[in-house]
DNA sequence: TTGTATAATGAATATTTATTCACTAAAATT
DNA sequence: AATTTTAGTGAATAAATATTCATTATACAA
């Protein structure tokens, strides 16, 4: 007996990601999957039921992956200022490396694949730079007449338009220029 | 003789808006916008010879959109921080009141639609808040060791984050948070 | 009024795209 | 080695959607 091959659904996943990223969920055929994936249109029905289904599988399975990706190489007995650093990078790294995910999941949010709950921004990204701004305020290192939420939406928002520049070729980043706006982020919400 | 009505071309554009925010240029479908727009399926094609022109249209459209709301308000005689966050707010309730506009202009951009050139950013929204920066630099007010650019998309890309987060009701903004937001900004880019 | 030109309609048709399925290929089991 | 079982194929079909066009309605001119 032959079996399902699990690399079929990743290559299915990846040229979805692809095709979106260069068409947007509107310019998505099955066709399209299944030639840029390496096979019949037939075989992406053996592992999906429908588009639908696929879109949707393939949400779950960027949302699953693991948050504390974004904790990578930080512990809490680093100085405040470097801790929020280190996260702060992975956030930026992981937006320039993941671009082609988050152009999905932006389309995704308003399309009419979204049926259920489903809260529009990842929840997953927001839990560890909460918990750190929540440290640093403890520290007074951390302006504490502003909530968390704006606090964290003023760092998010900059991270994203810097890595959407940089992915897209308007501006391009560099350990420097990083360093730079790390900088600025810290100057605005130091207490 | 009856005369074609230019409301109706309107209506198509604001019809499309609507849709596109609801499901995605994905969603999309001629049928929809005219029944959205009030009129038969036909009627679209008076107007637009396809679904390629009407959307590519639409784009035309939202670029033609005057710059200088961005500057209403301000004279170069406030002093720089007043003018900056007069500016600065008029950005943001911009991309509140036409949040329908944004969300179709980053799918757009994404499109197959899109052939030519038409660089990332909407360039018309640069120039005010850019000619902005160099006079406070001038004044000794702004960061000198920071690029124009980069200051720029430190301030845009949290004003994007206030308006989305606002729009989709998971962070609703009033003038108090508003006042501290703009101070945030400023905390940021100042000397 | 009546005639004429153009707008509007929406069912009919063309096109695109999703989905199925009869068939073939490969692995596992006997 | 034969049999069975499931994966893979891609042309055929179904479904969705874009586009056309014969027809009707309306405004204006004569």
């Amino acid at each position: 007996m032959r079996i399902k091959d699990n690399n079929k659904i990743d290559f299915i996943f990846k040229a979805s990601l692809k095709l979106i990223y260069r068409g947007g969920i509107a310019g998505l055929t099955m066709a399209k999957i299944a030639q840029e994936a390496g096979m019949a249109t037939g075989t992406v029905y053996i592992y999906f039921k429908n588009k639908e289904e696929l879109i949707n599988e393939l949400y779950q399975s960027l949302r699953e992956e693991s948050t504390d990706r974004f904790l990578m190489g930080y512990t809490s007995s680093q100085p405040f200022k470097l801790g929020l650093k280190i996260i702060w990078i992975n956030y930026l790294k992981h937006r320039i490396e993941h671009h082609e995910e988050s152009v999905f999941l932006e389309q995704y949010y308003r399309s009419l694949y979204i049926t259920t709950q489903h809260k529009r921004t990842a929840e997953s990204m927001k839990t560890p730079i909460h918990k750190l701004i929540q440290r640093g305020k403890e520290e007074m290192l951390v302006k504490k007449d502003i909530d968390d939420e704006m606090l964290f939406l003023a760092m998010l928002g900059f991270i994203r338009e810097l890595a959407d520049e940089h992915v897209t070729g308007v501006y391009e980043l560099n350990e420097e220029r990083i360093e730079k706006a790390f900088q600025l982020s810290w100057d605005m919400i130091k207490a």
